[in-house]
DNA sequence: ACAGTAACCTGTTTGC
DNA sequence: TGCAAACAGGTTACTG
C-alpha cells in the first residue's frame, strides 16, 4: 500500500500538525516492528521540538532539534493524528504525544520501522545507497537508460529497485508501464532511450496524480485523519484482471514477475 | 555486479 | 461451514 504517493500524502498531512510542537511523551506498546524499536529513540525524543517532516524514498524524516526519526510504513502502516483519549486499537504500536493530540502509528503486519539518528539522515545506511527521487530533476530518461544497459531483469522489477529509482511499488509500477505502453516482462536492457524518456514521464505523471488524489486506499492506507485516498478510481490496470483495457478493450492480464503480480494490457504494451 | 529467493508478520481471500 | 493454503502494498539479506 504505502508507495511514494501514500507516504507523501501522509507527510503533507502530518507536517502542519506536528511541526513546531514539542513531543511530550512516547508510548511504545509493541516494539517488534521490522527492526525492534530502539529504546534509545524512545528516550531521546520526548522533550524535543519537531521542526520539519521530510521524505526520502518511502521514509518519513521527522526532524527534531536533537536528531531525526526515520519512519517507514512498510506494507500496512499508517499514521493518524487522534485526540488524547482515543483508545488504541490492536495494531496501534507507537504513539507520539503532543499537547494538541497524538500521532499514532498503526501497522498490522509490522513491516514498518522506526530509527533514530543524530547525524545526517541521508547518510544513514538505509538511505545512503538509494536511487534518485522520481519527482526530482535528476531522474531522467537518460539516467534510467544508462542504468539499464546490460540488465536482463524485467523492466517492472528494474523500476521497483530502489537503487535505480525510489518510491515505485507494485501498483504504480504496473500503472506507469501501462501508460508508457511497455510490457512489464521486457528486459530492462532491451528498451530504447526514447521509450525510457516516455517511461520517466509516465512514472512522474502517475505519482503526481496519485499524490493529488491523496494516494490509493486498497486496504490499510488512511490519511492523517483516517480519510481514504481516491487514486484507486484512476487505476488503469492494477487489480483489473479480465476487465477491458480502458484504451483498447482487450482484457487485462496478470503475470507473476519476481514473486509479485503484474497487471498489463497484452495489446497495448509491448 | 547481477539475478533470484527467502525472510520478516498478520489478516483476508480462495479453494477443497 | 470449516479448515488450510495462498496471497497481499516493501525491503533487506542471503545465495549462486
Amino acid at each position: 500500500m504505502p508507495e511514494l504517493p501514500e507516504v507523501e500524502t501522509t507527510r503533507r498531512g502530518i507536517e502542519p500538525l506536528i511541526s513546531g510542537q514539542r513531543v511530550r511523551d512516547i508510548v511504545v506498546r509493541d516494539r517488534r516492528l521490522r527492526w525492534p524499536v530502539s529504546p534509545r529513540w524512545a528516550r531521546a525524543l520526548p522533550g524535543t521540538v519537531i521542526h520539519a517532516v521530510d521524505r526520502r524514498a518511502k521514509y518519513l524524516l521527522i526532524r527534531s532539534d536533537t536528531g531525526t526519526t526515520l519512519l517507514h510504513l512498510g506494507m500496512s502502516g499508517s499514521l493518524r493524528f487522534v485526540g488524547p483519549d482515543t483508545p488504541p486499537g490492536k495494531h496501534d504500536h507507537v504513539d507520539l504525544i503532543f499537547d494538541r493530540g497524538v500521532l499514532r502509528f498503526r501497522d498490522p503486519r509490522r513491516f514498518g520501522s522506526i530509527h533514530w539518528t543524530t547525524r545526517d539522515p541521508l547518510q544513514h545506511r538505509l538511505l545512503r545507497d538509494l536511487g534518485p527521487e522520481p519527482l526530482a530533476g535528476d531522474f531522467t530518461g537518460d539516467v534510467l537508460w544508462q542504468a539499464s544497459r546490460g540488465r536482463r531483469v524485467a523492466v517492472k522489477n528494474f523500476i521497483m529497485d530502489s537503487h535505480i529509482v525510489v518510491g515505485v511499488g507494485n501498483i504504480y509500477a504496473s500503472e506507469s508501464l501501462f501508460r508508457a505502453r511497455i510490457h512489464p516482462k521486457r528486459a530492462a536492457g532491451r528498451i530504447s532511450q526514447a521509450r525510457y524518456a516516455a517511461l520517466v514521464d509516465a512514472i512522474r505523471d502517475v505519482l503526481s496524480e496519485a499524490i493529488e488524489d491523496g494516494g490509493t486506499t486498497l486496504k490499510d492506507f488512511v490519511r492523517e485523519r483516517g480519510q481514504p485516498g481516491y487514486f484507486g478510481q484512476q487505476l488503469q490496470v492494477y487489480d483489473r484482471e479480465g476487465e477491458p483495457c480502458r484504451r483498447c478493450k482487450t482484457p487485462i492480464k496478470t503475470a507473476r514477475i519476481g514473486q509479485r503480480s503484474a497487471f498489463y494490457c497484452p495489446a497495448c504494451q509491448r
